[in-house]
DNA sequence: CGAGATTCATGTGAAGTATACCTTTAGGCTTAA
DNA sequence: AAGCCTAAAGGTATACTTCACATGAATCTCGTA
């Protein structure tokens, strides 16, 4: 035992493949943004009005993920920032990522994310929400300055509670003297604005602008140019590079996904006490990512939406045959019953059922069976080799 | 045979409920003058 | 009398339930050729 430890911190204290492996992290900002020069440039120009302290134009930015919406944001952000901070001049800029489960998934619950950024503590409930935008409101006032708001990912909080709060966000202006707010929303959804009020939608959409995906050179070249901050020399096989870019590209040319790869990688490669990156890690770093990411969702998941995905576990594993609604909640009722949790109604879990779509553990579409009803096929999206981790997890967290 | 009507199993929206938590306020107790 | 603490009152957001209506194609019904 003792030696298998010593293998292992042996394999650390040695040299080390990274020279700076915060560099390949997510949320490292480079000083430059290869490929993104138009983007950056549009972005730039529509929001500097801000620093003579004219009110900008909404802003609308979509792309793919990875496509370097949130890096060409941040990236403008901090430019701008240091720039005011220079002069002296009262802006703030803040970041919101809409997507956060019980951070900033409801209307009171951004207004409130955004106040506690702002540096003032609000309460996590109990509060009307009328009261905080009062409050937010008033924060704002206190001072001349001027707010960009930053929301990430707004599809994903549009489609749970609806457009009104951006409608809110938009109206706010008209009642702040001393202060100015513009906001730049940023999707993945290339369609979300057409689902939308429209008059949120002509504020909102002032300006556009489009990412489109990297293509599998312009990913080399991303992450050639990471890869030369972060490793020490010589430290990757030839072709690896190559074979990032080229799975990173088959996924619609996500270059967060690209530099995951070769971090991971790199990771796995130090692990083994190697000194060099070659192609197999890759692949392996491929597979932990996927599992990584499904079983951290499943695992942060609340119980009674692990109850029905076990359900659903349970139920893909007996049969092929499609599986439906119905057929999931007597599992699930089951299970309740097994393991004494408090069963919740079919409507609630038809609902659960719906997010489990969304976050992509499953592929559920309603579909009507003419004579035998309305129901949703709902299919697992977990890689088999995945079920029986994913299987452990939830006995784990469900059986203690 | 084909156009409508029917039917089933659940989707889906709206409104209601329980719970946890917040602020305000009134009363009671302590304290200092 | 002023100050401070506490508990009750009154209010909200959230997760869930209840109620009621909407869906949409397979199947049934029945008039017609």
């Amino acid at each position: 035992m003792a030696t298998k430890i010593d293998k292992i911190f042996d394999s650390f204290t040695k040299e080390s493949i990274f020279k700076n492996k915060f560099i390949l992290q997510t949320n490292y900002t480079p000083e430059t943004i290869p490929h993104r020069d138009e983007q950056i440039k549009q972005i730039a120009s529509i929001l500097a009005p801000c620093l003579r302290l004219e009110k900008t134009s909404n802003l609308f930015l979509y792309g793919k993920t990875g496509s370097g919406k949130t890096l060409s944001i941040q990236y403008i952000k901090n430019q701008l920032l240091k720039r005011a901070k220079k002069r002296n001049i009262p802006l703030k800029i803040e970041y919101i990522n809409c997507k956060l489960r019980k951070i900033a998934d409801t209307e009171y619950r951004i207004i409130a994310e955004l106040i506690r950024k702002l540096g003032e503590k609000v309460p996590a409930t109990g509060l009307p929400t009328e009261q905080i935008y009062a409050k937010f409101i008033e924060i704002l006032e206190r001072e001349k300055q001027m707010l960009i708001l930053v929301l990430d990912e707004v599809d994903q909080a549009v489609h749970k509670i609806g457009d009104s709060f951006l409608y809110n966000l938009t109206r706010i202006n008209s009642e702040l003297n001393k202060t100015q707010i513009s906001i730049v929303g940023v999707s993945n959804d290339l369609r979300f604005l057409e689902n939308i009020d429209p008059r949120v939608r002509s504020s909102l959409g002032e300006e556009e602008i489009v990412f489109p995906p990297y293509n599998a050179l312009q990913l080399q070249d991303i992450l050639k140019k990471r890869a030369n901050l972060s490793f020490k020399k010589r430290r990757i096989a030839s072709g690896v590079i190559e074979k990032c870019s080229a799975l990173a590209a088959r996924e619609h040319g996500d270059a967060r996904r690209a530099l995951d790869l070769l971090r991971i990688a790199a990771e796995l490669a130090e692990r083994d006490g190697k000194k060099k990156v070659t192609l197999d890690y890759i692949d392996k770093a491929n597979h932990k990512i996927e599992r990584d990411k499904i079983l951290d969702v499943i695992e942060t998941e609340p119980k009674q939406f692990q109850l029905t995905l076990l359900a659903i576990i349970h139920l893909s594993e007996k049969k092929t045959k499609k599986i439906f609604t119905g057929d999931v909640y007597s599992v699930y009722q089951n299970l309740c019953k097994q393991i004494g949790y408090e069963v919740l109604t079919q409507r609630r879990i038809s609902d659960i059922i719906a997010e489990f779509d969304m976050l992509g553990i499953i592929n559920a579409k309603v579909i009507s069976k003419g004579r035998y009803g309305r129901t949703r096929e709902i299919k697992l999206a977990i890689p088999e080799p995945l079920i029986e981790k994913a299987k452990n997890i939830l006995d784990e967290s469900l059986f203690k």
